[in-house]
DNA sequence: TTTAGTAATGAGAACTATTCTCATTATATG
DNA sequence: CATATAATGAGAATAGTTCTCATTACTAAA
Protein backbone atom coordinates (compact mmCIF):
# COMPACT_ATOMS: atom_id res chain seq x y z
CA UNK A 1 0.00 0.00 0.00
CA UNK A 2 1.40 3.11 -1.22
CA UNK A 3 1.16 5.84 1.52
CA UNK A 4 3.42 8.93 0.56
CA UNK A 5 3.25 10.63 -2.30
CA UNK A 6 6.68 10.37 -3.09
CA UNK A 7 6.52 6.65 -3.29
CA UNK A 8 3.44 7.03 -5.65
CA UNK A 9 5.57 9.28 -8.17
CA UNK A 10 8.58 6.31 -7.90
CA UNK A 11 6.15 3.75 -8.59
CA UNK A 12 4.45 5.64 -11.59
CA UNK A 13 7.96 6.27 -13.20
CA UNK A 14 9.02 2.84 -13.19
CA UNK A 15 5.31 2.21 -14.95
CA UNK A 16 5.99 4.97 -17.33
CA UNK A 17 9.45 3.87 -18.01
CA UNK A 18 8.23 0.20 -19.13
CA UNK A 19 6.70 1.69 -21.72
CA UNK A 20 9.21 4.04 -22.80
CA UNK A 21 7.60 6.86 -21.70
CA UNK A 22 8.73 10.10 -19.99
CA UNK A 23 7.09 11.27 -16.33
CA UNK A 24 6.71 14.96 -17.52
CA UNK A 25 5.79 17.88 -15.15
CA UNK A 26 1.79 17.78 -16.67
CA UNK A 27 1.58 13.93 -16.19
CA UNK A 28 3.25 14.51 -12.39
CA UNK A 29 0.92 17.20 -11.71
CA UNK A 30 -2.30 14.83 -12.85
CA UNK A 31 -0.66 12.09 -10.48
CA UNK A 32 -0.46 14.66 -7.56
CA UNK A 33 -3.99 15.99 -8.00
CA UNK A 34 -5.34 12.29 -8.18
CA UNK A 35 -3.30 10.79 -5.26
CA UNK A 36 -4.41 14.34 -2.69
CA UNK A 37 -7.92 13.82 -4.22
CA UNK A 38 -8.25 10.46 -3.26
CA UNK A 39 -11.32 9.99 -4.37
CA UNK A 40 -12.13 9.46 -8.24
CA UNK A 41 -12.03 12.81 -10.22
CA UNK A 42 -13.91 14.23 -13.70
CA UNK A 43 -11.55 16.17 -15.96
CA UNK A 44 -12.94 19.50 -15.11
CA UNK A 45 -11.82 18.65 -11.26
CA UNK A 46 -8.62 18.12 -12.08
CA UNK A 47 -7.90 20.77 -14.04
CA UNK A 48 -9.71 23.41 -11.58
CA UNK A 49 -7.28 21.77 -8.89
CA UNK A 50 -4.33 22.56 -11.07
CA UNK A 51 -5.24 25.45 -11.89
CA UNK A 52 -5.66 26.92 -8.58
CA UNK A 53 -2.03 25.99 -8.00
CA UNK A 54 -1.01 28.26 -11.14
CA UNK A 55 -0.46 25.28 -13.33
CA UNK A 56 -2.06 25.88 -16.90
CA UNK A 57 -2.97 22.07 -18.19
CA UNK A 58 -4.70 22.03 -21.45
CA UNK A 59 -7.45 20.00 -22.07
CA UNK A 60 -6.15 18.02 -25.16
CA UNK A 61 -3.01 17.27 -23.02
CA UNK A 62 -4.41 16.63 -20.48
CA UNK A 63 -6.88 13.90 -21.66
CA UNK A 64 -3.72 12.29 -24.15
CA UNK A 65 -1.62 12.31 -20.64
CA UNK A 66 -4.95 10.65 -18.58
CA UNK A 67 -5.18 7.89 -21.32
CA UNK A 68 -2.00 7.01 -21.59
CA UNK A 69 -1.43 6.92 -17.88
CA UNK A 70 -4.26 4.60 -18.23
CA UNK A 71 -2.51 2.25 -20.83
CA UNK A 72 0.68 2.48 -18.01
CA UNK A 73 -1.31 1.35 -15.27
CA UNK A 74 -1.38 4.08 -13.55
CA UNK A 75 -4.57 5.41 -13.72
CA UNK A 76 -8.36 4.10 -13.90
CA UNK A 77 -10.76 5.65 -15.78
CA UNK A 78 -13.94 4.68 -13.82
CA UNK A 79 -17.72 3.73 -15.85
CA UNK A 80 -19.32 5.52 -13.17
CA UNK A 81 -21.17 8.70 -13.95
CA UNK A 82 -24.10 9.02 -16.77
CA UNK A 83 -21.71 11.73 -18.81
CA UNK A 84 -18.53 12.12 -17.22
CA UNK A 85 -15.23 10.22 -16.95
CA UNK A 86 -13.96 9.85 -13.72
CA UNK A 87 -10.05 8.71 -12.97
CA UNK A 88 -8.59 7.78 -10.01
CA UNK A 89 -5.11 6.63 -9.31
CA UNK A 90 -4.79 2.66 -10.08
CA UNK A 91 -5.20 -0.34 -7.94
CA UNK A 92 -2.42 -1.56 -9.09
CA UNK A 93 -0.28 1.21 -8.19
CA UNK A 94 -1.50 2.75 -4.48
CA UNK A 95 -2.37 -1.15 -3.54
CA UNK A 96 -5.81 -0.32 -1.96
CA UNK A 97 -8.62 -2.20 -3.18
CA UNK A 98 -11.76 -0.43 -2.97
CA UNK A 99 -15.14 -0.17 -4.33
CA UNK A 100 -17.29 3.00 -4.84
CA UNK A 101 -20.59 5.33 -3.65
CA UNK A 102 -22.08 6.52 -6.07
CA UNK A 103 -24.76 9.17 -5.71
CA UNK A 104 -27.55 8.88 -7.31
CA UNK A 105 -28.72 12.25 -6.88
CA UNK A 106 -25.83 14.37 -7.59
CA UNK A 107 -23.73 11.57 -9.22
CA UNK A 108 -20.97 12.33 -6.90
CA UNK A 109 -18.37 9.51 -6.33
CA UNK A 110 -16.82 8.34 -3.43
CA UNK A 111 -13.79 5.58 -2.11
CA UNK A 112 -15.57 2.32 -0.03
CA UNK A 113 -12.31 0.16 1.23
CA UNK A 114 -13.43 -3.12 1.11
CA UNK A 115 -13.53 -5.36 3.68
CA UNK A 116 -12.44 -9.36 3.49
CA UNK A 117 -16.53 -10.90 4.09
CA UNK A 118 -17.06 -8.96 1.00
CA UNK A 119 -13.83 -9.95 -1.28
CA UNK A 120 -14.49 -13.70 -0.20
CA UNK A 121 -17.99 -13.91 -0.90
CA UNK A 122 -17.52 -12.33 -4.50
CA UNK A 123 -14.20 -14.63 -5.39
CA UNK A 124 -16.91 -17.46 -4.60
CA UNK A 125 -19.13 -15.74 -6.86
CA UNK A 126 -16.67 -15.68 -9.47
CA UNK A 127 -15.56 -19.24 -9.02
CA UNK A 128 -19.17 -20.31 -9.26
CA UNK A 129 -19.54 -17.93 -12.72
CA UNK A 130 -16.53 -19.46 -14.65
CA UNK A 131 -17.59 -22.87 -13.82
CA UNK A 132 -21.12 -22.52 -15.37
CA UNK A 133 -20.28 -20.08 -18.20
CA UNK A 134 -18.30 -19.53 -20.68
CA UNK A 135 -16.33 -15.87 -19.34
CA UNK A 136 -13.29 -15.52 -17.96
CA UNK A 137 -13.45 -13.16 -15.08
CA UNK A 138 -10.47 -10.98 -14.04
CA UNK A 139 -12.17 -8.26 -12.03
CA UNK A 140 -14.85 -6.83 -10.96
CA UNK A 141 -16.91 -3.98 -10.05
CA UNK A 142 -19.15 -2.97 -6.77
CA UNK A 143 -20.64 0.35 -6.50
CA UNK A 144 -22.98 1.13 -3.58
CA UNK A 145 -25.80 3.49 -5.19
CA UNK A 146 -27.66 5.59 -2.87
CA UNK A 147 -27.77 9.32 -1.32
CA UNK A 148 -24.73 11.05 -0.09
CA UNK A 149 -25.05 12.78 3.02
CA UNK A 150 -24.73 15.78 1.19
CA UNK A 151 -27.84 15.43 -0.59
CA UNK A 152 -29.49 13.90 2.03
CA UNK A 153 -28.91 17.40 3.81
CA UNK A 154 -30.26 19.79 1.19
CA UNK A 155 -33.27 17.46 0.62
CA UNK A 156 -34.55 17.14 4.36
CA UNK A 157 -34.22 21.09 4.35
CA UNK B 1 -41.00 -13.05 -12.72
CA UNK B 2 -42.49 -12.21 -15.67
CA UNK B 3 -41.81 -14.74 -18.48
CA UNK B 4 -43.88 -13.98 -21.31
CA UNK B 5 -44.06 -10.47 -23.10
CA UNK B 6 -48.05 -10.55 -23.23
CA UNK B 7 -47.90 -10.06 -19.44
CA UNK B 8 -44.73 -7.96 -19.90
CA UNK B 9 -46.68 -5.54 -22.09
CA UNK B 10 -49.25 -5.03 -19.71
CA UNK B 11 -47.26 -4.12 -16.57
CA UNK B 12 -45.56 -1.83 -19.07
CA UNK B 13 -48.73 -0.77 -19.93
CA UNK B 14 -49.87 -0.13 -15.82
CA UNK B 15 -46.47 1.61 -15.38
CA UNK B 16 -47.34 4.26 -18.38
CA UNK B 17 -50.54 4.95 -17.22
CA UNK B 18 -49.56 5.92 -13.55
CA UNK B 19 -47.72 8.60 -15.34
CA UNK B 20 -50.28 9.59 -17.95
CA UNK B 21 -48.19 7.74 -20.90
CA UNK B 22 -49.48 6.41 -23.79
CA UNK B 23 -47.74 2.95 -24.83
CA UNK B 24 -47.32 4.11 -28.28
CA UNK B 25 -46.22 1.76 -31.31
CA UNK B 26 -42.88 3.02 -31.33
CA UNK B 27 -43.12 2.52 -27.75
CA UNK B 28 -43.52 -1.16 -28.00
CA UNK B 29 -41.56 -1.72 -30.59
CA UNK B 30 -38.79 -0.89 -28.24
CA UNK B 31 -40.20 -2.74 -25.39
CA UNK B 32 -40.38 -5.69 -27.35
CA UNK B 33 -36.97 -5.66 -28.83
CA UNK B 34 -35.49 -5.72 -24.99
CA UNK B 35 -37.76 -8.14 -23.95
CA UNK B 36 -36.44 -10.66 -26.92
CA UNK B 37 -32.85 -9.54 -26.92
CA UNK B 38 -32.75 -10.52 -23.10
CA UNK B 39 -29.29 -8.36 -22.67
CA UNK B 40 -28.78 -4.61 -22.23
CA UNK B 41 -28.25 -3.46 -26.23
CA UNK B 42 -27.44 -0.25 -27.72
CA UNK B 43 -29.52 2.37 -28.84
CA UNK B 44 -28.11 1.31 -32.84
CA UNK B 45 -28.35 -2.27 -31.73
CA UNK B 46 -31.77 -1.52 -30.74
CA UNK B 47 -32.52 0.37 -33.93
CA UNK B 48 -30.86 -2.47 -35.68
CA UNK B 49 -32.78 -5.08 -34.64
CA UNK B 50 -36.21 -2.62 -34.87
CA UNK B 51 -35.15 -2.31 -38.47
CA UNK B 52 -34.68 -5.67 -39.60
CA UNK B 53 -38.91 -5.86 -38.84
CA UNK B 54 -39.34 -3.08 -41.03
CA UNK B 55 -39.88 -0.54 -38.21
CA UNK B 56 -38.68 2.58 -38.91
CA UNK B 57 -37.62 4.05 -35.64
CA UNK B 58 -36.37 7.46 -35.94
CA UNK B 59 -33.14 8.15 -33.16
CA UNK B 60 -34.98 11.40 -31.46
CA UNK B 61 -37.91 9.33 -30.97
CA UNK B 62 -36.09 6.29 -29.82
CA UNK B 63 -33.92 8.01 -27.30
CA UNK B 64 -36.93 10.62 -26.09
CA UNK B 65 -39.05 7.28 -25.53
CA UNK B 66 -36.79 5.51 -23.86
CA UNK B 67 -35.93 8.20 -21.30
CA UNK B 68 -39.33 8.44 -20.99
CA UNK B 69 -39.42 4.65 -20.33
CA UNK B 70 -36.76 5.03 -17.82
CA UNK B 71 -38.50 7.52 -16.34
CA UNK B 72 -41.53 5.33 -15.61
CA UNK B 73 -39.80 2.84 -14.61
CA UNK B 74 -39.65 0.04 -17.44
CA UNK B 75 -36.66 0.28 -18.67
CA UNK B 76 -33.11 1.04 -16.51
CA UNK B 77 -30.32 2.69 -18.43
CA UNK B 78 -26.63 0.90 -17.66
CA UNK B 79 -23.47 2.52 -16.86
CA UNK B 80 -21.42 0.02 -17.97
CA UNK B 81 -19.45 0.84 -21.46
CA UNK B 82 -17.27 3.27 -21.46
CA UNK B 83 -19.29 5.56 -24.46
CA UNK B 84 -22.14 4.02 -25.37
CA UNK B 85 -25.79 3.87 -23.41
CA UNK B 86 -26.93 0.52 -23.06
CA UNK B 87 -30.34 0.06 -22.07
CA UNK B 88 -32.62 -3.24 -20.55
CA UNK B 89 -36.13 -3.75 -19.04
CA UNK B 90 -35.62 -2.59 -15.38
CA UNK B 91 -35.69 -4.99 -12.62
CA UNK B 92 -38.49 -4.04 -11.01
CA UNK B 93 -40.68 -4.81 -14.24
CA UNK B 94 -39.01 -8.02 -14.82
CA UNK B 95 -38.57 -9.36 -11.04
CA UNK B 96 -35.08 -10.29 -12.02
CA UNK B 97 -32.44 -9.30 -10.34
CA UNK B 98 -29.07 -9.88 -12.51
CA UNK B 99 -25.69 -7.89 -12.47
CA UNK B 100 -23.51 -8.00 -15.47
CA UNK B 101 -20.58 -9.94 -17.12
CA UNK B 102 -18.55 -7.10 -19.23
CA UNK B 103 -16.16 -8.06 -21.96
CA UNK B 104 -12.89 -6.15 -21.14
CA UNK B 105 -12.09 -6.59 -24.73
CA UNK B 106 -15.16 -5.37 -26.94
CA UNK B 107 -17.49 -4.04 -24.43
CA UNK B 108 -20.21 -6.86 -24.94
CA UNK B 109 -22.30 -7.09 -21.38
CA UNK B 110 -24.45 -9.96 -21.01
CA UNK B 111 -26.76 -10.64 -18.18
CA UNK B 112 -25.48 -12.95 -14.82
CA UNK B 113 -28.42 -13.89 -12.83
CA UNK B 114 -27.70 -13.27 -9.13
CA UNK B 115 -27.80 -15.90 -6.65
CA UNK B 116 -28.32 -15.87 -2.69
CA UNK B 117 -25.13 -16.42 -1.82
CA UNK B 118 -23.96 -13.61 -3.04
CA UNK B 119 -27.08 -11.49 -2.05
CA UNK B 120 -26.95 -12.11 1.46
CA UNK B 121 -22.77 -11.08 1.23
CA UNK B 122 -24.01 -7.34 -0.23
CA UNK B 123 -26.87 -6.87 2.12
CA UNK B 124 -24.36 -7.63 4.41
CA UNK B 125 -21.57 -5.13 3.07
CA UNK B 126 -24.11 -2.57 2.74
CA UNK B 127 -25.59 -2.85 6.14
CA UNK B 128 -21.61 -2.61 7.78
CA UNK B 129 -20.88 0.43 5.24
CA UNK B 130 -24.66 2.09 6.48
CA UNK B 131 -23.07 1.90 9.59
CA UNK B 132 -19.79 3.53 9.33
CA UNK B 133 -20.45 6.04 6.99
CA UNK B 134 -22.98 8.38 6.12
CA UNK B 135 -24.38 7.36 3.54
CA UNK B 136 -28.07 5.92 2.65
CA UNK B 137 -27.41 3.06 0.62
CA UNK B 138 -30.46 2.20 -1.80
CA UNK B 139 -28.83 -0.14 -4.30
CA UNK B 140 -25.85 -1.90 -6.00
CA UNK B 141 -24.63 -2.74 -8.91
CA UNK B 142 -21.79 -5.47 -9.33
CA UNK B 143 -20.51 -6.25 -12.36
CA UNK B 144 -17.52 -9.41 -13.37
CA UNK B 145 -15.18 -8.13 -15.77
CA UNK B 146 -13.36 -10.18 -17.67
CA UNK B 147 -13.22 -11.97 -21.06
CA UNK B 148 -16.05 -13.29 -22.97
CA UNK B 149 -15.99 -16.53 -24.93
CA UNK B 150 -15.74 -14.97 -28.39
CA UNK B 151 -12.74 -12.72 -27.51
CA UNK B 152 -11.11 -15.78 -25.71
CA UNK B 153 -11.71 -17.34 -29.18
CA UNK B 154 -10.24 -14.99 -31.08
CA UNK B 155 -7.31 -14.58 -29.28
CA UNK B 156 -6.57 -18.06 -29.31
CA UNK B 157 -6.92 -18.21 -33.03
C1' DT C 1 28.09 21.20 -27.43
C1' DT C 2 25.94 20.67 -31.57
C1' DT C 3 22.76 17.88 -34.13
C1' DA C 4 19.37 14.89 -35.35
C1' DG C 5 15.61 12.31 -34.09
C1' DT C 6 11.87 11.52 -31.33
C1' DA C 7 8.38 12.68 -27.75
C1' DA C 8 5.30 15.96 -25.74
C1' DT C 9 2.66 20.00 -26.10
C1' DG C 10 -1.29 23.17 -27.20
C1' DA C 11 -4.83 25.29 -29.99
C1' DG C 12 -8.46 24.34 -32.34
C1' DA C 13 -10.93 21.30 -35.55
C1' DA C 14 -13.43 17.04 -35.80
C1' DC C 15 -16.16 13.38 -33.98
C1' DT C 16 -20.03 11.17 -31.74
C1' DA C 17 -23.55 10.09 -28.51
C1' DT C 18 -27.21 12.42 -26.84
C1' DT C 19 -30.55 16.17 -26.20
C1' DC C 20 -33.18 20.00 -27.87
C1' DT C 21 -36.32 22.59 -31.08
C1' DC C 22 -40.23 23.10 -33.49
C1' DA C 23 -43.40 22.31 -37.01
C1' DT C 24 -46.40 18.45 -38.13
C1' DT C 25 -49.26 14.53 -37.09
C1' DA C 26 -51.89 11.50 -34.15
C1' DT C 27 -54.77 10.64 -30.23
C1' DA C 28 -58.03 11.34 -26.62
C1' DT C 29 -61.83 13.82 -24.68
C1' DG C 30 -65.78 17.02 -24.21
C1' DC D 1 -66.92 17.17 -34.72
C1' DA D 2 -63.78 20.30 -32.34
C1' DT D 3 -60.20 21.22 -29.43
C1' DA D 4 -56.51 20.32 -26.48
C1' DT D 5 -52.75 17.69 -25.59
C1' DA D 6 -49.23 14.18 -26.62
C1' DA D 7 -46.07 12.07 -29.75
C1' DT D 8 -43.37 12.27 -33.75
C1' DG D 9 -39.37 13.24 -36.88
C1' DA D 10 -35.85 15.94 -39.07
C1' DG D 11 -32.25 18.40 -38.18
C1' DA D 12 -29.79 21.75 -35.21
C1' DA D 13 -27.35 22.19 -30.97
C1' DT D 14 -24.58 20.50 -27.11
C1' DA D 15 -20.77 18.46 -24.67
C1' DG D 16 -17.28 15.25 -23.65
C1' DT D 17 -13.59 13.42 -25.85
C1' DT D 18 -10.29 12.52 -29.55
C1' DC D 19 -7.65 13.96 -33.48
C1' DT D 20 -4.48 16.98 -36.26
C1' DC D 21 -0.57 19.33 -36.92
C1' DA D 22 2.66 22.83 -36.27
C1' DT D 23 5.69 24.07 -32.49
C1' DT D 24 8.53 23.11 -28.54
C1' DA D 25 11.21 20.22 -25.41
C1' DC D 26 14.02 16.20 -24.55
C1' DT D 27 17.40 12.71 -25.34
C1' DA D 28 21.22 10.53 -27.18
C1' DA D 29 24.71 10.15 -30.44
C1' DA D 30 28.53 12.47 -32.94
Amino acid sequence: MIDTQDKCHSSVEELLAEKNQRYTTHRKSIVRVLFELSKPASLSEILAVASQRSINLPISTAYRNLAILEDCGVVRRLIASEDLGLYELAEALTGNHHHHLICEQCGDVNDLSSNSNLERALSRAAEMVMDQIDFQVTGHRIDLTGICSNCNKVDSA
